[in-house]
DNA sequence: ATAAAGTCTATTAAGTAAATAGACTTATAT
DNA sequence: ATATAAGTCTATTTACTTAATAGACTTTAT
């Protein structure tokens, strides 16, 4: 797994409309302006976005984009899926189907690599747009608890640097 | 991070070296061969791994490669590293230098990103070719303990497909 | 009607990954 | 010594992917 560029400017933008809510619709330009993105790039994921029913967009004059559903409710695991494909750190599942049914060694790398996969997935599940953006609780709108939030991420040990090396 | 191809050919290779290990040196066709790999390719990729100093190769006729370590002390980060670079999710460290010391939002998102690479980094630090290609425990030859093994792998409540999807 | 917005399709430019080719070097065997 | 079996090195090709841009089209507010 992999984060690119457009993955990124994805979760940029997403930020701008979780911190204006229920504010109405925000221009793509200043949305662009704001996080210092390519303006017709971000039309493009913005598209991309809108097809995955997670955003909408208000056409015409005053038009723009907003969120389709609460920032409780977005998922990074969601947003990253969509624009970079499967969580999991192999190409496409396809990449290693020969190694899955073949022998024993095989199948234990495959393993190892479900489990780094695993953990990517149970961190960016946990993690919402509101955690992100500090919308303080997410249950001042939303009676959902939902309260983990950034559990994982003051859970671990806080080894910024693995083994030494910057990664 | 995701492992290229060129990553998983290196994967396979080192546990054809790991099987045969202190049985003298395996010509390239034959790695290329066992495994099914592009024999060219392979090459060059032996090439990297000896100047890492993880293989070692004996020139001339009989000659081959053989691993430098025992198998217990290759880790599979070391290799991922090694040919497909640092373990972050993220293209490169400067990608999201911006967001970095920028505002608390994107330190926020730039926190979860380094969850993410952390627990690869627990994963991969911790599985050994050894590990990989079932050679039983290691104590056997080495007076080293290191025994966690594939303790990652079995404490994960084996959620295959996270939440449904392939990935 | 006009201007302000999103929508759609196409194209380009640059970079990267995978693979291949071929000439060169070193060691073994006879 | 010579032939042969190996690894070494450098270059090139091909295909693919990513990021970005361009421009014509559609919808809506005023």
């Amino acid at each position: 797994m992999k984060i690119s560029q457009k993955g990124l400017y994805a979760l940029q933008a997403l930020m701008v409309l979780a911190r204006r809510y229920n504010q109405g619709a925000i221009r793509i330009r200043d949305i662009a302006y704001e996080e210092g993105l390519p303006e017709k790039f971000l039309e493009l994921i913005l598209l991309e976005l809108k097809n995955a029913r997670i955003v909408e967009s208000v056409r015409g004059a005053k038009g723009g984009y907003q969120l389709r559903r609460s920032p409780e409710e977005i998922h990074l695991s969601e947003i990253i899926r969509l624009i970079d494909g499967p969580l999991a750190p192999f190409g496409d599942a396809e990449q290693l189907r020969g190694l899955i049914d073949n022998d024993v060694e095989h199948r234990a790398l495959y393993q190892v690599f479900l489990d780094v996969r695993n953990a990517a997935v149970r961190i960016l599940d946990n993690a919402s747009l509101a955690d992100i953006t500090h919308q303080k609780s997410g249950l001042s709108r939303q009676g959902k608890s939902r309260k983990k939030k950034t559990k994982e991420a003051t859970l671990l040990p806080m080894v910024v640097g693995g083994r030494g090396r910057d990664e």
